[in-house]
DNA sequence: CGATAATGATACGGACCCGTAACGATCGGG
DNA sequence: CCCGATCGTTACGGGTCCGTATCATTATCG
């Protein structure tokens, strides 16, 4: 059951919804903190630093800023492996679900807007 | 002809073409950069800085600067109105074009890619 | 012509992020 | 027990972006 959606149409969703974010002021999170978010969200834990950082592809110390700015925002929280003192296990939080919920409700929304062109 | 989708499967396909832009490095487009892309490439001209800080809800610097870091990599061009002196047409490139191309074709080949869910 | 308004660009101080390199803490095998 | 390997974090130097305030240029109107 593949998802069909033609060029055009992907780029007014994707414009539209850059829109929102931007005017929203919710543009808090750059490309890489939410492909981190939403991977964090949408994979089945645990998550650790260096698992999140072979998925995207970049270094370590690039997820643990994120995780530090997400978890000002009180996006995700961290805590330690007591199995493994050395992992961190990344955890979700009721706020991080709500802000996912929000996004996929925008883009549901916004593609229900987009017209047959 | 709405554009059908769920939730879940919007954030998944949120979730694949971000770890395809952080991974392609292609993520130096900022979400502010991306919206004035996508709005220059699907709006009708002439675009002006003063409107398109207009439409994102941003101040005019933000503008100048981003077409100045677009404008570094080819993306977008600035011209003088000889009309109205004051003003700077924003006007499309080959490599914009381009660019705004490959964006669609990632979006609908994950999209494609995404099951029922 | 002169005053006012409007446009886009720039200066500045501050905040954030990057990648490399180094670090402390912890595990595990010899 | 110790030494190497692994984990996440931090230090550093450099770059980018932000918002406010200000600027030079140009148009408009009296």
């Amino acid at each position: 059951m593949p998802l069909e959606i033609r060029p055009s149409q992907a780029l007014r969703l994707w414009r539209q919804v850059h829109l929102d974010l931007v005017r929203d002021g919710q543009s808090d999170l750059s490309a890489r903190q939410t492909a981190i978010l939403l991977t964090i969200y949408l994979e089945l834990p645990p998550h650790t630093v260096r698992g999140l950082a072979a998925q995207l592809g970049v270094t370590k110390p690039v997820i643990t800023r994120a995780l530090d700015s997400m978890g000002k925002l009180g996006l995700v929280t961290r805590k330690r492996d007591e199995f493994d003192r050395r992992n961190v296990v990344i955890q979700r939080t009721v706020a991080g679900a709500l802000a996912v919920e929000r996004l996929a409700d925008l883009v549901v929304e916004r593609a229900r807007e987009i017209g047959g062109g």
